[in-house]
DNA sequence: TTAGTGAGCAACCGGTTGGTTGGATTTTGG
DNA sequence: CCAAAATCCAACCAACCGGTTGCTCACTAA
């Protein structure tokens, strides 16, 4: 084997049990000791790879959204289904949730490194929810895509507070999903029954090329 | 001052720098120095009231958790508004979402300690949400309540994907109030649109002989 | 006053952690 | 085949962490 397709492989396996070790316990919890030798690799390559183990957390958590981003497809048709969908593979794929639940922990609202592509991607999927949804594109086509993000994956993201809700005998998984895809609909279905700004402010219409201000946050700070 | 209350001032002092502590770095990112010095008392202190880092945290989630179910009332009337009530609490209170985070990333579906007394809590809620749709007492009647929390949640606990998806200028709280509002009335409104299991049912993806260790655990388990 | 009680604290401890280093081994260019 | 570059690794380390201990001090009851 090539020195080259040797080391990335040893690259590949770093993240990918990086990916692991982070789902599971975030980046303070995680040891670089136990990520090496899940990869079966000396830990000294993840300081001559990535430099440090924050910025490994930052390359998993990249490398995640964008396998996610490529694989789950635009919301058409029906978008209770969609939401099914979403369902479907953040319950495929857990860690997926627990990276962006530490992620969010993490950055909070702060703009990340790839924050423009993903901003890209959204506003393709708002787009496509605007179309499907039989209404002009507009703020409201974005928050209703958010809502079928929120009903679809909030179960899975805090599964304990599903199951004190629901009694352990109602959080069958597939059960689950039909509610999901239920209430889904039940949001589309009622659209347009009353004004956006029902509360104190007008809403403003939001540019779909809004410059985002990558800015840098703080890289000292312990999580 | 008398000792006894002297005392109980200790143990709240080190009670609310846990509770900020832990809301912003979580359990394993908490440092027992920084709580006991941000409370301005002796860190040996935290082992004579609470016994153990992990056991301080689940104190300040159940104080959190109490605090939060004295201070939203219970649904009625119209169930947007509670959404909003909801969407207002966790807003004003951020360490309480993120403290929700924390406990879901670490616990996951597992029971808590105090697991009785929250059950009964959305016991309670689930019966009022049934009364102010005006449905019977069923399971769908806790599909909605727990719809209306991920409605109303989502977009704090995941601000940077409510940034992405809406773009800078419409997170604007106050506008994202009104969405909740509205996005919650819709759900509410198309009650009763179909059955909960609407789709027939999709193949159950089982992975047998789950592998994924739930190592982390410390040894010193046992209450 | 004094004995008893419990809160408080400085100092300490053993184990762990992220990160480093010097050199061995392997691959590549020529 | 050789030398330079790339990759890998065992051993090491200083800092840090959760938790403990032995003692002091303030307050209370008798």
């Amino acid at each position: 084997m090539r020195t080259s397709s040797r080391s990335a492989e040893t690259r590949a396996r770093l993240l990918a049990a990086a990916r692991a070790e982070f789902a599971e316990v975030g980046l303070s919890g995680a040891r670089v000791d136990r990520i090496a030798r899940q990869a079966g690799v000396n830990k000294e390559r993840i300081y001559g790879h990535f430099g440090s183990k924050e910025k490994l957390f930052t390359e998993v958590i990249a490398q995640a959204l964008g396998e996610h981003a490529a694989r789950v497809g635009l919301p058409e048709g029906d978008l209770g289904e969609y939401a099914g969908r979403i369902y479907d593979f953040h319950r495929e794929n857990p860690e997926l949730t627990r990276l962006m639940m530490w992620e969010a922990l993490r950055y909070r609202a702060h703009p990340m490194p790839d924050d423009m592509v993903r901003t890209a991607h959204y506003t393709v999927k708002v787009a496509a929810v605007a179309e499907a949804s039989g209404q002009k594109l507009d703020q409201r086509s974005a928050v209703i895509f958010l809502t079928l993000m929120a009903v679809a994956t909030w179960p899975l993201a805090f599964p304990q507070m599903t199951r004190l809700i629901l009694g352990t005998a109602g959080a069958d998984p597939d059960d689950l999903r039909g509610y999901v895809v239920s209430m889904a609909n039940a949001l589309v279905s009622a659209r347009g029954l009353d004004s956006p700004s029902h509360g104190r402010k007008r809403a403003p219409v939001r540019r779909p090329g809004d410059p985002v201000h990558p800015q840098l946050h703080d890289s000292t700070k312990g999580e």
